[in-house]
DNA sequence: GTCTATACTACGATAGAC
DNA sequence: GTCTATCGTAGTATAGAC
């Protein structure tokens, strides 16, 4: 730790300035949209700087999606494997955690959706999600519980059900703080839902 | 109708297939990534016929983007407001016909969303989308089912459990043809779980 | 490390010949 | 209506002073 500082921003390294105004820009316009001069002009230095500690928009890019990737993953690989926790309890934590993350990084499902449909190579190798759900005892458990139907279907309606509202919600929702207090609501009843399907 | 023709796209006239590349390539990449010069490409004619034709990018754009909206609204409009139809036939109806829609342009609903969230005020007199559901016959009918229930809550499932998968089936599913095979199964799936939902 | 000035490239748009 | 050639601008990246 280092020494206590009151400053939230004027204290950290030129670096982490970029890094935080990248963060910022690239996930709120998309990689095409955004342009070294906003990251830049939002992080408060000269665009210069930006080339100097990273070599490139794209490398800059790389880092930021490396990052969000990372993120997104490590909220659900440590759920879905876990041998200790039940289906039911699987189901309300990743819709949990879930909605948590999103309501802290509502961007992330369009920005992350949208780059990989504009760049499908570029994520061919680190995107194995199917591969790492298939061998998860999420699955296992899901195709014990109902036999008769595909877990890509259970899979996708509970993703649907909790990310969707992220994406859309410049469309169904009014407001931002009304929109979190029902993300919140959200929470019980995709769970309540989600049970009451696999009961059918 | 014009005289027989068997030709598809050679008697086109060159309009109508700036219009069609158009289509194509910004629902593909979006606007910003879309260049001038791909649609002339992918239109098989000069660059300077489509300022011809059109005056701008921007105007060639808005066009593709208005029939883009015709086309999602015209199949929501027509069936929430439709008082002849019970609930349970509406729910039935919008699954069945949305995901025939998105079947034939799985690109849509990345590409509606994601241009709505790079340019909001572009958007925000068109999509009224809460003030013409707000006073539809299939809210009212919500409202009656489940009192207790948001109807938001239960459209945003339904919504996210039909329209995710075409947002994400470059994560989730592995080859096309699977991918539609499962979206027709998807259809009574949907419908079956949203009616187990409405009797909680 | 940080700045200013600039090189280089890509894009949208138009002028002008046919 | 359709083409070639080109203008103007905006964006990424770099050179070089401090």
């Amino acid at each position: 730790m280092a020494k206590s500082k009151e400053a939230k921003n004027l204290d950290t390294s030129t670096e982490e300035k970029i890094i935080q105004a990248a963060r910022k820009v690239f996930t709120q316009k998309g990689y095409v949209a955004t342009r070294t001069r906003d990251i830049a002009e939002e992080a408060g230095i000269n665009l210069a700087l930006l080339n100097y500690y990273f070599r490139s928009k794209e490398k800059l890019f790389q880092m930021i999606m490396a990052e969000k990737l990372q993120l997104l993953f490590s909220v659900v690989l440590p759920i879905v494997n876990n041998d200790d926790l039940t289906l039911d309890e699987k189901i309300e934590t990743l819709v949990e955690n879930y909605i948590d993350l999103l309501i802290d990084n509502p961007d992330l499902p369009l920005f992350v959706l949208g780059e990989i449909k504009a760049n499908p190579e570029g994520f061919k190798d680190r995107l194995q999600v199917r591969k790492l759900l298939q061998n998860s005892s999420f699955i296992r458990q899901l195709r014990e519980r109902k036999p008769d139907v595909e877990p890509v279907h259970f899979i996708v309606s509970l993703l649907g059900m909790t990310v969707f509202p992220f994406i859309a919600k410049q469309i169904l929702f009014a407001d931002d703080s009304t929109f979190k207090m029902q993300m919140e609501e959200r929470k019980v009843l995709i769970t309540k839902w989600a049970r009451t399907i696999l009961e059918t």
